[in-house]
DNA sequence: CTGTATCCAGCCGGATACTG
DNA sequence: CAGTATCCGGCTGGATACAG
């Protein structure tokens, strides 16, 4: 279940198809943002403005880990609780999420990211 | 059913949602690409190498024409056929598909676009 | 707080057939 | 070639309940 390594996607020898096997839904970059902006805990990202599901949270959380985008690390125990950080593989989307929130920011005016990035 | 202007998406006023909502699935930044690469005809799509579904690129063609991305041009009449050309709304993409090329070429070794860029 | 589990409607997307 | 239509299994994602 929890399926480490790659599994059988590689839709394509193109970087584009690759990373959006991983990245290419609705709310992936989302969380990656929140990450990037400093977030580390599960109710951090439930309080984004955009309402993502407890399921769909943990689930998306899950597929980063197993496929080394962040890791978890503890920092409770008894009941064990993790904070979730970004690998290099991770921060480096920082630029690839830069761009999109300059384009984002030109063709849909008033929209802003909560706190500059990097 | 044609919806022009955005429908009632904005799920919150982060430019990265906003685009995610248009963007964020696992098809409609390999058309970009793909128009990007100057292909503009329906066959010309399917050909790519990731292997679209008909149905897909058929409905992703219409919603990205409905938000702005792209608009049709008839290159032959009765029956009347279109080809497909990138606003500069969708012109601008490039510069995040360039900046997610090379993160993925990055953690993708051996993938490579078919063609560079601009 | 930090998750996990479940119900469930609806969309996604693969395959295929069909039309002009 | 350029689409449209349909069947259909499975995932998506919203809501909510439950557990440690």
């Amino acid at each position: 279940m929890v399926d480490h390594d790659q599994q059988n996607h590689e839709r394509s020898c193109c970087p584009i198809a690759c990373a959006l096997d991983h990245l290419g839904d609705k709310w992936t970059l989302l969380i990656i943002r929140d990450l990037l902006l400093g977030k580390k805990r599960y109710q951090e990202f439930l309080e984004s403005p955009e309402q993502i599901a407890t399921n769909i949270l943990a689930n998306r959380l899950k597929k980063l880990e197993a496929t080394g985008f962040l890791t978890q690390q503890v920092y409770q125990k008894n009941p064990v609780r993790y904070e979730y950080v970004l690998t290099k593989k991770g921060e480096d989307l920082r630029q690839v999420l830069q761009a999109l929130v300059e384009w984002g920011k030109t063709y849909y005016p008033g929209t802003e990211v909560f706190k500059p990035y990097g």
